[in-house]
RNA sequence: UCCUCGGUAGCUCAAUCGGCAGAGCGGGUGGCUGUUAACCACUAGGUUCGAGGUUCGAGUCCUCGCCGAGGAGCCA
């Protein structure tokens, strides 16, 4: 028996293409390497796929070979009287996830579920695993697959979710750099905390102390600015001893900041943004959704416009609903998770008391004990997805507040200059892009919508 | 940091009142020409998280420790 095979490019796709395939005396000329995810316009052609097996069942003399390349999956068909004695003992002893180059002729079959199968006639094995592959067909539980998150990717479920994380970020993306947003990234090494000094993680910086990012929205607001419309999207890091299913120590935050935006103009922007995500997914992640289990109609709901309650409406709606949150202290998650069960699409939290948030929130023009901010909750008791504000603009309102905060002054000189130098309203919010997939594909936990979860016990894989 | 729950075969889990350590999946062997987490038969596989203690007898009860999960607070 004989395994060989060799090479060429071409010269169109740079794509290599296999000259000649040898196994048990058969040999294939020019049979070209094509993914999965073109197969349905390779019916009838001799074609190789290179990929992974994830499943393999036998029935005696038909082997089922269940492969996987990153453009879909598809079942190849051995069967034991059409190919050589040796070659269908070989595929007998395939392990999963056994790396693999399959040839054979793509056919239309109406058992597949894909409509699509592989009569396989030629097999090379890249390699086959020594030992079982860990993760299984049946269940495990949270903390083996946790400890296993780089085999765990492989599954049909994470592939899915990492899709619908892909399709949030490219359509926020395209979303903003189509209505003219210019991408201004910030740092994520910094010297000065961004709102507070609890929950920064502090690293060795030569011989001082620096921090990892919390927030890039001062740097935002620097940028908007110069520039006008902007945003910053990158990992952003809180070292709260947080054990919940929507806290992770790092996490990705996509933070617009538009010069001359007011509050209202804020909200208008998440609201567009929102809806475009959700549809975008919708009309691009079908299938992943499906595999998931994910109950499209409730996104479908998911239109504008959003509902609006102020902070004081909503302590009051609360309250007979049975929580009993207080006037004057933040929104819980049980409260969070009350509130978003009364709609069927998101909605706007405004105007919290100043005591409860961030200093750099503009005061409300009607009450000095407010300030211009939202939380935009996610419904079916996903809760906060976006936090925003439109931004204290007055030189010596900011600075007092600083002082009330008992902040130090001299790390936000900078952010001061920006007050001194063409001060102008301006308004931005950050959103969480883990907590965005988690509410679009359904999941019980923040860490699945991240390829590598970082919570406060978990620092491997 | 606090509260709650858990740790038994490679994995997921059972084990009645304290009384022989079990099943499914996975592994191995064999069977099956259309399987869809395939199925059937046989088979191997155990320091019950660790250290003490109570008891004729501990996976089970007690004490301490280790590890993890869910939640609270905080936040996106």
């Amino acid at each position: 028996m004989s395994f060989s095979v060799s090479y060429t490019r071409s010269r169109n796709s740079g794509r290599p293409f296999l000259l000649s395939f040898s196994l048990g005396g058969r040999v294939h000329m020019s049979v070209p390497w094509v993914y999965i995810g073109d197969l349905p316009s390779k019916i009838d052609s001799q074609v190789t796929l290179r990929g992974w097996l994830y499943n393999m069942r036998s029935s005696g003399k038909i082997h089922f070979l269940q492969l996987r390349d990153g453009t879909g999956t598809v079942q190849g068909v051995m069967v034991k009287s059409e190919v050589s004695e040796d070659l269908f003992a070989v595929a007998k002893g395939l392990r999963l996830e056994a790396s693999v180059e399959v040839t054979g002729l793509v056919r239309r079959d109406e058992r597949a579920p894909s409509g699509v199968e592989l009569s396989v006639s030629g097999l090379k094995i890249l390699q086959n695993p020594e030992s079982e592959y860990p993760i299984g067909k049946k269940d495990h539980g949270i903390d083996f697959l946790l400890d296993n998150r780089h085999l765990w990717l492989r599954s049909s479920r994470q592939y899915a979710i990492m899709k619908i994380r892909d399709r949030v970020i490219w359509a926020a993306r395209e979303f903003l750099h189509s209505d003219g947003y210019l991408l201004v990234d910030s740092p994520i090494i910094s010297g000065a905390a961004g709102e507070g000094a609890s929950g920064l993680f502090e690293i060795d910086y030569f011989d001082s102390k620096a921090y990892l990012a919390q927030t890039g929205q001062l740097y935002a607001e620097a940028a908007a600015a110069a520039y006008g419309k902007v945003y910053c999207f990158g990992p952003t890091f809180r070292a709260e001893k947080s054990k919940t299913r929507r806290h992770l120590t790092e996490f990705w935050m996509l933070e617009p900041e538009v010069a001359f935006y007011d509050h209202k103009d804020n909200m208008d922007l998440q609201e567009r943004l929102i809806v475009h995500l959700v549809s975008q997914v919708l009309e691009h992640c079908g299938e992943e959704l499906h595999t998931l289990e994910r109950d499209v109609s409730k996104l479908e709901n998911i239109k504008s416009p959003f509902p609006h309650l102020q902070y004081s409406e909503a302590i009051d709606m609360l309250s007979r609903l049975g929580s009993s949150t207080l006037y004057g202290s933040d929104l819980g998650n049980e409260d969070e998770t009350i509130l978003t069960k009364q709609f069927d699409r998101p909605v706007f939290i405004e105007n919290y008391p100043k005591s409860v948030k961030a200093f750099y929130m503009k005061e409300h023009p009607d009450n000095p004990d407010l300030v211009l901010c939202d939380d935009l909750l996610a419904p079916e008791g996903y809760g906060e997805i976006i936090g925003g504000s439109q931004r204290e603009d007055d030189y010596d309102r900011l600075l007092a507040r600083i002082r009330e905060e008992g902040l130090p002054e001299e790390p936000y000189d900078w952010y001061l200059d920006l007050r001194r130098y063409g001060t102008f309203v301006h308004s931005g919010f950050g959103m969480g892009i883990e907590r965005v997939v988690a509410w679009v594909s359904g999941l019980q936990h923040i860490r699945e919508a991240i390829p590598w979860p970082r919570t406060i016990y978990r620092l491997k894989p």
